[in-house]
DNA sequence: GAGCACTGC
């Protein structure tokens, strides 16, 4: 290696190297016979033939476009290329991925391929993980976490070269690290970049990067002949049923997958399935799913296989031997509302990508056979060619921050690949403001600092300063763990709801469904510690828990303690259940520090309707909360859903006094009553008055806007 | 008494 000029090495250089006895990466070592046979596979693959053509073009360019399809073995191959290229640097080379899976997999598959233990030479780095040390030159990593890199090192100065790999994904760690990393080439004329996409949808980052050269491989796929109804049906479960019977009793071996859009249809669908076949092996797949019964895909079975799935299948979950493909067409979405501050979540038709993307899952062994449950021409017309971005799809009250702190002010007028819809700007930056994370000009507040550094949503800062005030700030930083964890704490499988309400009830608090999510974690904490009990996976069943949930609060909470030892004063002692004033302490500081999130009982409104305080709009609560009776005027909630009918779900009840005190709130020539028991026309007064000062916050922001906007 | 997906730090 020692021979090789930093961007000057050609093919025949490297693969000599290659194919040497001795392992160039670790001079003192011998290759094994298994690297010989995978670099015999290797050589084989489509972008391998090219690497000569490939390293002119990277020698020659600071930012190449890669595009090729699945198959071309561009996401194993083309960092490995670019490590030798990049060796003399001394610095290293990071490939990112959106998904941990795919970053651990494909790090170890490199690894191999290289002939060092993984952690050496080459490594990977995902949250709660991390397996590179010294040594480590080829760097896999989740795109989010190297987008948490930047935010401390905006030059990347640690890097040689970065790959973005699956750019055509669009995720929003994605879209920042392209923004951020155009700018850094400028700075760093020695950095590379390089974005590998699929071919689809590659014409929008080209022009973002207009300087790019391109690169372009075949993949290597079998080919899936493609069926369409003839016509469509709102019936999609009953569809599939009868597609899947079809195949079963005419066609030939050969597994099914089935592509739904909810975990529900997937019962549902099983059920019909299972009544009707013996001989077909029936199997769910989704991602609520426990592990185990997801690795129940890949174990042997005797019959035909059926995978009934959602769209884990669709990239996150790659299964072999599928030789049918039955797509619905549907998927949920969630989409962001900036004006009602509400995410909906709608069944709708894929895009022209995914229906692609699906069928080729028929394709990975052998040529395979896809049945659209859906027209050729509602394809044709109403698929959109691909997903929007992530960034056009969120609330991004967090990436302005991150943005601000990393000292980029007019986020207005950054340059993004897509920039995002200027309300959704406006309202991350008036709820950024109403915070207290940056000031009335828009300039970041030291709060603000340590908020944009938070793996949580930095609302919860507030949350924690003010629980430091009233003795709870251990409670507020695990309900901070327990609402970003990926699942719900608590379980209800369909077929045992009862069973499951009746085992929550002792982790019920009447008053807030925040306290009894912190009472299950702080059982199930004891329950780890506390000797001769039950197996935690046994504890976990019976009381209905979702331990992979709770495993990982508690992982976020002590990541979460660990970055904010420094900021606030965190004790070691957690719950102090025996204090009676524990559950008041807690609703009052959920109640001042999320008082922004709070609704009224609807007083002209028989039911449980309520008001948000905020927005002025009606929702019920939640069924599954322990306040879905509705007999408490006022509350504080954690979510508004609405997917048909709107729901405010995590929801606590609250003394209006305490809301009341806030300077939001705040209305001088009100008496103030030391019960809080306050009559309506008080109550409606503060709600008119909160809704002015809110429409005030509107203009103001909104002239910032202008003056941002002239500033460039 | 109604829901409803999937990633990431």
């Amino acid at each position: 290696m020692n021979d090789l000029q930093q961007n000057q090495t050609t093919a025949q250089q490297a693969e000599s190297l290659e194919d040497s006895r001795a392992n160039p990466l670790r001079p003192h070592e011998l290759h094994s016979s298994r690297y010989f046979q995978l670099l015999k596979s290797r050589r084989k693959l489509p972008v391998s033939l090219r690497r000569q053509e490939f390293l002119d073009i990277y020698h020659d360019s600071q930012v190449i476009l890669v595009s090729g399809e699945t198959g071309s073995g561009k996401t194993t191959q083309i960092p490995q290329f670019i490590l030798f290229d990049e060796w003399e640097s001394g610095k290293k080379v990071a490939c990112t991925q959106p998904r941990r899976l795919a970053t651990t997999s494909v790090a170890t598959r490199t690894a191999a391929e290289l002939d060092v233990p993984l952690g050496d030479q080459v490594g990977y780095s995902v949250r709660f993980e991390r397996k590179t040390s010294r040594m480590t030159r080829l760097k896999y990593m989740t795109d989010g976490l190297l987008l948490s890199e930047a935010s401390k090192d905006r030059d990347f100065s640690a890097y040689s070269c970065v790959i973005l790999d699956e750019a055509h994904e669009r995720t929003l760690s994605t879209d920042l690290l392209m923004a951020l990393l155009k700018m850094a080439t400028s700075r760093r004329p020695c950095l590379k970049v390089v974005i590998m996409s699929a071919t689809l949808n590659v014409e929008k980052i080209q022009s973002y990067f207009p300087a790019a050269a391109t690169f372009e491989i075949s993949g290597k796929v079998h080919p899936v002949q493609i069926h369409y109804l003839s016509h469509s049906t709102p019936r999609y479960c009953y569809c599939a049923v009868t597609v899947v019977k079809h195949i079963h009793k005419n066609m030939a071996e050969g597994d099914i997958l089935l592509f739904l859009p909810t975990s529900g249809d997937i019962e549902m669908v099983c059920s019909i399935l299972r009544d009707e076949y013996e001989d077909l092996t029936i199997l769910p797949l989704y991602s609520a799913l426990s592990r185990a019964r997801q690795e129940e895909i890949f174990e042997d079975s005797e019959y035909r296989k059926c995978i009934v799935a959602t769209n884990v299948a669709e990239t996150s979950i790659t299964i072999d031997g599928i030789v049918y493909v039955v797509d619905s067409g549907l998927e949920i979405r969630p989409v962001y509302n900036p004006r009602l501050r509400m995410s909906t979540v709608l069944t709708s038709p894929i895009s022209k990508a995914s229906a692609k993307q699906r069928a080729g899952r028929a394709g990975r062994t052998q040529p395979g056979i896809c049945f659209r449950l859906y027209t050729e021409q509602t394809h044709r017309a109403c698929f959109i060619p691909s997903a929007p971005p992530g960034i056009l799809e969120g609330e991004l009250a967090s990436q302005i921050l991150l943005l601000k702190v990393m000292g980029f002010d007019s986020v207005g007028t950054f340059d993004f690949v897509d920039p995002p819809h200027p309300e959704v700007y406006l309202r991350g930056l008036q709820d950024l403001r109403s915070m207290r994370y940056i000031d009335d000009k828009g300039t970041i507040t030291r709060t603000g600092r340590i908020a944009a550094r938070l793996s949580v949503h930095p609302k919860w800062l507030n949350a924690f300063m003010e629980g430091q005030k009233n003795g709870c700030l251990r409670e507020m930083i695990d309900l901070a763990a327990i609402s970003s964890t990926q699942h719900p704490i608590f379980l209800r499988p369909p077929p045992a709801r009862f069973a499951a309400d009746i085992a929550h009830q002792r982790f019920a608090c009447p008053l807030s469904d925040h306290i009894s999510q912190l009472n299950a974690l702080h059982a199930y904490e004891s329950a780890i510690k506390t000797e001769n009990r039950l197996p935690i996976n046994q504890w976990c069943f019976d009381a209905f828990l979702n331990r992979r949930a709770l495993s990982e609060a508690v992982r976020i909470r002590d990541q979460l303690v660990v970055s904010l030892q420094n900021e606030l004063a965190i004790t070691k002692e957690v719950c102090r259940f025996e204090d009676a004033e524990y559950d008041t302490h807690i609703r009052k500081t959920l109640a001042r520090s999320f008082f922004y999130q709070c609704a009224l009982k609807h007083p002209d409104m028989f039911g449980t309707i309520y008001r948000t305080v905020h927005e002025g709009h009606t929702a019920g609560i939640h069924p599954e909360s322990v306040l879905s009776e509705g007999i408490q005027e006022w509350m504080v909630y954690s979510e508004f859903v609405s997917s048909g009918t709107p729901y405010l779900q995590t929801v606590t009840a609250v003394d209006p006094a305490w809301l009341i005190d806030l300077d939001f709130f705040q209305d001088d020539s009100l008496p103030k009553t030391a019960d809080g028991n306050f009559k309506q026309p008080l109550v409606k007064k503060s709600l008119d008055k909160a809704r002015k000062k809110r429409d005030s916050l509107e203009e103001d922001l909104i002239s910032f806007e202008i003056l941002d906007l002239k500033a460039t």
